[in-house]
DNA sequence: TTGAAAGCGCTAACAA
DNA sequence: TTGTTAGCGCTTTCAA
């Protein structure tokens, strides 16, 4: 029976409906006796008695859901990693998920918000599916907000984002760590933090071990695996035994231009990719070591970071607004070892 | 502002609350004279109303949630294009939905449910993320609810799930008019629905084009990239010039496989796939042909489902329960016709 | 420590 | 056609 009500409940355990309240709740602000304590609960129990979470919400002036806003949940398997991760931290905290897909249409982002604002929700994540700029949305003016996987211009907003520069790093020095020296770097053509700042971390990781950077092998391609099956030709004119590849789809297109020009991966080159996406990365032969975009990580941060805002006072300093995530490093078997 | 209430919008109108209200809903039960309607609306409009979805529902005694369980949305791009579907379906009828992950795990999915009808959603989409028989949970009793490519064993219950015969049938006719007959078969070892239909579906094709069913040409598998690269070695030694796999994994193993052995596809050998996972199947080389699930679909005839069981009456007959949904063929390259 | 009662914002009888 | 008003189920102030 979903009917039981509170004042049910009460009057089953002699009580005051108010006295139960508390007593379900354990209101700090009240000491109910251990006793009445037990005994309301224990009718509760009995009689199977479910708050009903909109009078809750409505006598609180807030519910307890937390809007996700994706623009492209089909598109890929990244939103969904991160709504697991989301969900499963709002769950932890006693909160609901409201899913919301915009197809990146601003008209739909529109209503969407307007709906969410209806429904009360405690604070939005707003979320990208590929890591980007975007202009914050008006709608979100006076809500809580995190932008996930997503960062405003001005810079004025909560923001958790992976560390690329930090990923371009670890997927690099894997290479170098292994002992290669001469490595190309597939990066992507198009403009977006991930290509600029992985090779920030390639650079950085070349400085480190002391490699010279050589212009001429960071060379641009498509970021899927058609880029990478071009690239194939120039990976063997050049002679280099390492690469690292922008993304697992580029990897997976040079594994294929490598075997049909009799190139063995690991023996002949290594490969190292990134975005661990686990469809491809861990069945190809061999398996890919990568670096991993950690989305169900983001997607547990933000929720975090959301459900902190009310805590902490908003004048934090710009310095807390920016999280960065790590990409960890996955390591199988694409790499040799000199 | 989200802080507009009716009363505010009834007083700047200088009608009563009620009034307010049937202008704005445009209740059919009583007639509002149009003049008053559209100054009401232009009225709520100016000061920015917004309807409390919290209040809405208390009153009506239900919110205008759907619930959507799912049992692993980080796992796959399954879950996820699911849920685009559904979301899209219940935003069109002005439905939110509320989403949760359980794993898998019965105590999370106990407690998940006990949070949807605390929410009072207005019903439930049951999903898994391969098509699977599942024991319809004691926790979704007396909510309208809809098993999403999944079924409970006693069939008692509203269920959306992809037509895996007519998939299997329609992958194998992609071989045989193309004019290959002798059509090899790899299919997945793990008891399913997904085994067993398409394996009809795959004799109802042989039948119809009067080919004879040769048990040795079908090959269990494990569904993965594993499964179909080990069977490389029985593809070429049976001779066979067309290969339907299990799904776009297995498919992707086997030209690994295959490439290996020196054999080309489709020149040598035909392939097609089952699952359209994009990330493969669309920049495999030779792109690979395969069939469809619908899961997009799926989502969206979910929730269509559950939004028609308030309108239709309980009693349907149970030839109304299963809704079967077709596999689409996607045409790409891997298959040579004759 | 407990109870009574006033809302939270909206809907829907029931009256007028 | 419109207004009055009684809830929906719960929280929380104020008294007792």
């Amino acid at each position: 029976m979903g009917k039981v009500t509170l004042s049910d409940v009460a009057q089953a355990a002699g009580v005051s409906i108010a006295t139960a309240s508390w007593a379900i709740n354990d209101n700090k602000k009240v000491r109910i006796p251990e006793a009445t304590r037990v005994k309301v609960r224990k009718v509760a129990d009995r009689l199977g008695y479910r708050p009903n979470a909109l009078a809750k919400g409505l006598a609180q002036g807030a519910s307890s859901l937390i809007g996700f806003v994706a623009d492209g949940v089909a598109t890929t398997p990244f939103a969904g990693q991160m709504i697991a991760g989301a969900q499963e931290e709002a769950w932890a905290h006693g909160k609901l998920l409201l899913v919301v897909n915009t197809n990146g249409e601003t008209a739909l982002e529109e209503s969407a918000l307007a709906l969410l604002r209806e429904h009360q929700v405690q604070g939005v994540i707003y979320s990208t599916w590929y890591h980007r700029s975007v202009a914050f949305p008006k709608g979100l003016e006076g809500i809580p907000t995190v932008l996930v996987n997503c960062f405003d211009d001005d810079n004025s907003h909560a923001v958790v984002v992976p560390d690329e520069e930090q990923g371009g790093y670890a997927a690099t020095s894997e290479l170098l760590k292994a002992g290669h020296r001469r490595v190309m770097f597939l990066n992507t053509v198009s403009p977006s933090p991930a290509r600029t700042d992985r090779l920030k971390g390639y650079r950085r990781a070349l400085d480190e071990w002391g490699v010279a950077f050589d212009e001429a092998l960071v060379v641009p391609v498509r970021p899927d695996q058609d880029g990478g099956y071009a690239a194939a030709r120039t990976v063997v004119k050049s002679g280099v035994e390492a690469v690292f590849c922008h993304n697992d789809r580029v990897a997976m297109g040079l594994y294929d231009g490598l075997k049909e020009r009799g190139v063995s991966i690991p023996d002949d080159v290594s490969v190292v990719g990134f975005d661990n996406q686990e469809v491809i990365s861990a069945h190809l032969h061999p398996a890919l070591t990568t670096v991993g975009l950690p989305h169900y990580e983001l997607g547990v941060l933000g929720v975090r970071r959301l459900l902190a805002m009310d805590e902490i006072p908003s004048e934090e300093g710009a310095d807390q607004l920016r999280t960065l995530v790590e990409c960890p490093t996955v390591r199988r078997d694409s790499v040799r070892t000199l």
